[in-house]
DNA sequence: TGAATAGTGTCTGTGAGACAATATTAT
DNA sequence: ATAATATTGTCTCACAGACACTATTCA
């Protein structure tokens, strides 16, 4: 029919059939330090994910993910650090692509297909966000393969659960809007899992902090307590000590130190 | 403006915006045993990975992985059976998706955002696979962050190059169709980190095995020898011991085991 | 018998878990 | 002085690496 690649091209007709719209999601996480119960105790750590309120139909005025379409001319991971950073004003920060979801009904527009991305940043760097866009502080609750999030701000609580089956998750019952309820847990276990055997802690650390920082974040991520000598032999040589202490608190000071990168 | 969502959905306009395709490309992973070099000997067992030969431009002649376009009305994973399914006839197997490739100029049609898939297989379980189909043995050279691979077949050997920067491959070099080349070396990444902490290795295996058999699929896969005794130990927890044997070799019979689903 | 793989025993060093002990601060 | 965190020391146990040794088959 056709001689050479150039002639199929030219006859090629590209709108021969109907296609999906593509977005991209961003699952922001950073680590936000609640209220300490009195002077002399540290601050409590807790993960928070950034969520952007709805102002148009569909899902109007519910909190889903940052997110937006996929443009012609840029690529995904393009287009997940256009989003961050009109959304956001981030830049420069880790981002790792994450899943594609697929659902035939995840937007009731029309047949949206969305691959989402993870960030990690320490929020202190970012003071200001978008107008919409608000923190909200997770707190996770497992029981067998159900996990219950309620994500909380200051004005609001947002509660949602997912099933996990084998790798995937399933979702129970939903206050966000899509399906950005899985999105979310799915983003939390990567992180979890990649904790081990990566570098992505100190995305969401400032550029000197104590181990004794270090070590919350670690136990928010994982969700359980890490015994100190042993977290210390295990992050050593990761990390350097500077000449920096941290005083103030009503005990012993704590040495800063940064992330050794090789 | 629009007062309800209902409202909202019926005046929406889907075509407001052109849109990429969306396709979805599977790397079908087996173990297939190459010669011996004589009776005594155990067969080398190397990685084969399934491609199909394109019959259409573009890159007609070439060979690439089995893919098609998504179409509306099923999942990204739906789309992946499909294709699995009519190319090669295989059912129920272990699939797992992979990333998601959106680089502007990966097809010469148009743009084509895709979807990859990872699928592992006991290879002997499907003799027959679609016509212009064909198994590929992976012979893989890392120098620094230099993959140079070599399938080849009875007939022909395909070369390509990708170097690895950070989490992520770039094309140096490729006689595949696409960004095929980039495709399989992370999907063989994958796979990589996944067998130390996953029960993958179990999807390449037929029912029964042997611990040596078993034991040459973990080696060509993370492309290094094993110590015997610390594999044994590893793996003896995963793994069940029957009362069938297997004789034959010049040399002591090897006990048959299965896979240990807890 | 000999080449080849199957399978076991054991020594050693490393590293995680557990817990105890010491150090230092602000009030 | 006290409550709280910071930091180090050390014992034990599990386990991976290394290597040696035994077992069994079939041309």
């Amino acid at each position: 029919m056709f001689k050479t690649e150039a002639e199929f091209l030219k006859a090629y007709n590209k709108n021969e059939f109907d296609r999906p719209s593509i977005t991209v999601d961003i699952v922001v996480f950073s680590v936000s330090s609640g209220e300490a119960e009195n002077w002399r105790k540290l601050s409590q750590k807790k993960m928070s994910v950034l969520l952007v309120k709805r102002d148009t139909f569909p899902f109007k005025n519910k909190w889903c993910l940052p997110g937006g379409f996929l443009k012609m001319d840029e690529t995904l991971d393009e287009a997940a650090k256009r989003v961050l950073l009109n959304e956001t004003n981030m830049k420069n920060i880790y981002l790792e692509q994450l899943y594609t979801f697929s659902d035939l009904k995840r937007d009731p527009r029309m047949r949206v297909v969305s691959t989402a991305y993870v960030a990690l940043i320490d929020k202190n760097k970012y003071e200001e966000v978008a107008k919409a866009a608000s923190w909200y502080k997770i707190n996770l609750n497992i029981e067998n393969n159900l996990y219950s999030f309620v994500l909380e701000n200051e004005k609001e609580k947002l509660v949602f659960k997912v099933k996990k089956e084998g790798d995937h998750f399933v979702s129970v019952d939903s206050e966000l809007a899509f399906d950005h309820d899985l999105v979310i847990a799915y983003a939390l276990n990567r992180i979890k899992n990649k904790l081990e055997y990566t570098n992505i802690v100190f995305s969401l650390m400032p550029e000197y902090f104590t181990l004794g920082e270090l070590q919350q974040v670690y136990e928010v991520i994982l969700g359980k307590k890490l015994l100190d000598p042993a977290f210390r032999r295990v992050i050593a040589n990761k990390v350097v000590k500077t000449d920096k202490v941290k005083k103030g608190g009503g005990h012993r000071p704590s040495v800063l130190y940064k992330f050794k990168d090789d």
